[in-house]
DNA sequence: CTAAACCTTCCCATCATGGGAAGGTCAAGC
DNA sequence: GCTTGACCTTCCCATGATGGGAAGGTTTAG
């Protein structure tokens, strides 16, 4: 399979395959005399593992390690679940942050009347003068 | 007042002031003969709004938008609202895709045992072998 | 034999930020 | 006056994940 199926196949661009396959997350494709990649089965089973790990929001470093434990077959399934737990709790922080930047947004957003006139306590806000709902 | 005082003083490093000036965020300092850039309280108040804006998740561009805003006395507040509304649609959409990724992951995780046994659902959802909780 | 649809590599852009090199300036202390 | 250290300058490069696009080679159908 060339690389444009091997894409359409695996959800993965073109584009993409080639970098993974330059940072090493996939090895090097076999490739036919012309110079085009070729994928086999085997290397179509990774692409999707990737491409669901990347839908899940694993960073490719993690998936990187990922696809080490996906291939160790006694892999203790303890060393998967840190490196999910820990991909769970960064999202959670980021939750949190933006969650704590809504609050503030939020509160900001309903103060200002949003009409024709020129005062706004976002304004305020954002320079520091008085009025402040930090 | 030199690049490096005010960015202690307004939370913005020197390293970002010099490329918000390059993108035009900001006006081209004045320069001292030996081409040291010099920062008035003018300046300052503009340096510490953008600050405080990154400090609440605006981008780049919304914050340009504001500063024009900012600047224009008569400004109607519901443009100011429409930008900020504008953002926090963003966070609050972003925040509502990881908390589907969360949610998913956290079934899986919660489905894994975390032993020394090789067996996990995190890796048969990932490579679609059945079992899947998809 | 040609045209379309592939494929290749290479370079560039994003967004906001920082690292670091090479070199100029300035103030304080001797 | 000279050295030292703390500044400052510009320039280039890197991040992470992705895509755009150019220039050029290959393959396949008609």
């Amino acid at each position: 399979m060339q690389i444009g199926k091997a894409a359409k196949a695996s959800g993965v661009s073109p584009k993409m395959i080639r970098y993974y396959e330059e940072i090493g997350l996939i090895p090097p494709a076999t490739r036919l005399e012309s110079g085009y990649r070729l994928y086999s089965e085997h290397d179509m089973h990774r692409l999707r593992f990737i491409h669901r790990s990347r839908e899940l929001g694993y960073s490719t470093e993690r998936i990187r390690e990922l696809l080490r434990l996906w291939n160790d077959r006694d892999r203790p399934s303890r060393e998967v679940k840190r490196v999910t737990l820990a991909h769970i709790a960064e999202l959670e922080a980021q939750i949190e942050r933006m969650k704590e930047l809504l609050a503030t947004l939020n509160h900001l957003a309903q103060n200002c009347d949003g009409n024709n006139r020129p005062h706004c306590p976002i304004l305020d806000d954002l320079a520091g003068t008085g009025n402040s709902l930090r």
